[in-house]
DNA sequence: CTGTGTGCAAAGCATTTGCAAAATA
DNA sequence: TATTTTGCAAATGCTTTGCACACAG
């Protein structure tokens, strides 16, 4: 995890125990936690931190390229570390969010491309579904 | 527009002036507004109406399927009567709201069939970019 | 040392809710 | 007439902000 640490040099940022501990936590997770979960999670080791470094912090990230931020329809955001444009998936039964992998949309941004007149810049996938444990547990 | 009719009818449910120059106004509009942007708009003919109306009306036409709600990634929601699954394109520069026409995705489900062990249900597509009178104004 | 970041509490905003009055079927 | 719906205001919940103190560089 040296990236992390030569970008904010970079930037003139602090690269104080808190940001590291939230950009780590969101790097080792595929849970793709709102900001409220995160919290919760850190509290553990870290347990003078205020929910609004939580949310200070992730947005300084999203500013750096490190997260991206998901909006799967819940009333909250959530957080993922991996910034790669990847597909999700969203479980309506237990509000799992996971990741759609090995999947190649290259062609997609393409195809849009040739349906607008707008700059295509980017994109994201939200797929619906209920995932294999609710699936079991019926 | 009589499929409304009958749908509240089939449902118990009242058809209110307020209830329906909301549907017609979404009918009537390609440009995916938001709860407050309805209101505005309406006030004119319906001053009294309030904007809790419009969020409880808003969720009726939902949960009859008649309208879908757009997670464009702004602070709000953003609302489409066409319940059609088809991608949208938000320009990063003035906020606006595209529909994607013309396109088949039906493809992309049987896609993501295979690579998950979710049931996939629906999906919904949000591509970013900037749109032409935009490009132009630079 | 100096400026940036943290933590707290308060503020902001979109959306929801409770309830009495009004309107629909 | 019996319910349902409206409109108002208050409440809610997520996120942001202001500010004094603490801390990283």
């Amino acid at each position: 995890m040296n990236k992390i640490n030569d970008i904010f040099k970079d930037k003139n940022l602090k690269l104080t125990p808190q940001r590291y501990a939230i950009y780590k936590f969101l790097k080792s997770v595929k849970t793709h936690p709102s900001a409220e979960m995160i919290y919760n999670e850190l509290k553990q080791d870290y347990p003078t931190m205020s929910l609004a470094t939580v949310y200070k912090t992730l947005k300084t990230l999203i500013e750096l390229n490190l997260v991206q931020e998901l909006n799967v329809g819940e009333d909250n955001f959530r957080y993922d570390a991996n910034v790669d444009i990847h597909p999700h998936i969203i479980c309506l039964n237990c509000g799992k969010v996971d990741d759609i992998e090995n999947t190649n949309f290259d062609n997609l941004k393409k195809d849009v491309l040739s349906y607008t007149d707008y700059d295509v810049l980017s994109y994201k996938l939200y797929f619906y579904g209920i995932c294999s444990e609710c699936k079991k547990g019926r």
